[in-house]
DNA sequence: GGTGTTCGCTCCATCGACAG
DNA sequence: CTGTCGATGGAGCGAACACC
């Protein structure tokens, strides 16, 4: 049994607003994450989504923390260090699962999650992360109702690239000729008890 | 052997792309 | 709009060949 974060963060400002280049200095408006127990062949036992704005974070720490991975995309680089500044606790040392980082070590490039998500889910993000500043920026309900849905289903999207990768074993995308790319991976967990440890193929 | 032209390789700088 | 990196292109230098 496994248990699993997956997160995304949508920030206050854009890096054109701030001096500097620290993602710590955009503050954070809200963080969605979707907490779950899979079983040993990766099926979903349970999970559910939740939301948390600024002044829910301390309630959110106690999630993150234990669990055998924190999955995002590009929150390595991204969502990790822009909520830095708010944890009183180092973040950033918890296992930390990157899918960005993973198609990089394979493909060499980064690739736009919406990308991925159009060739191998099929689906299409409509608002993008500019939108989501936008949203808390004018603050009103119906705004703020439309920045948790769409930071919801970002995590969602990304819940399901990482779904597919474990069951699939590879990704669709169009890389930025529009010819379709497929990389290989492997999301699977360390097999600690098996007696052949796998050192690296040759 | 000396000189001139062309081709190729390497290095450096600029460019683009990701996240919001 | 930014930092980080990979990719891409141009420039410069060196080697090789050819012709006198």
């Amino acid at each position: 049994m496994y248990s699993e974060v997956i997160f995304d963060v949508e920030t206050k400002k854009l890096f054109g607003d701030i001096k500097g280049n620290d993602p710590g200095d955009l503050g954070v408006s809200i963080v969605s994450l979707y907490k779950r127990k899979i079983d040993e062949d990766y099926k979903e036992v349970k999970g559910n989504i939740l939301s948390f704005w600024e002044k829910d974070f301390p309630e959110m720490w106690p999630i993150f923390q234990g669990v055998d991975r924190i999955i995002g995309y590009n929150s390595i680089g991204f969502d990790t260090p822009a909520l830095k500044p708010y944890a009183n606790f180092p973040f950033s040392k918890l296992p930390h699962f990157d899918i960005m980082l993973k198609v990089k070590e394979i493909f060499g490039r980064r690739i736009p999650m919406d990308a991925i998500a159009k060739e191998t889910l099929d689906r299409e993000k409509k608002e993008t992360g500019l939108e989501a500043v936008y949203f808390w920026q004018k603050g009103d309900k119906e705004s703020l109702e439309r920045l948790r849905k769409y930071c919801e289903d970002d995590v969602i999207i990304t819940r399901d690239i990482y779904d597919y990768v474990l069951k699939n074993g590879y990704l669709l995308f169009k890389d930025k000729w529009n010819t379709l790319q497929k990389v290989e991976l492997d999301f699977s967990y360390p097999k600690t008890d098996s007696p052949e440890k796998q050192i690296g193929l040759f």
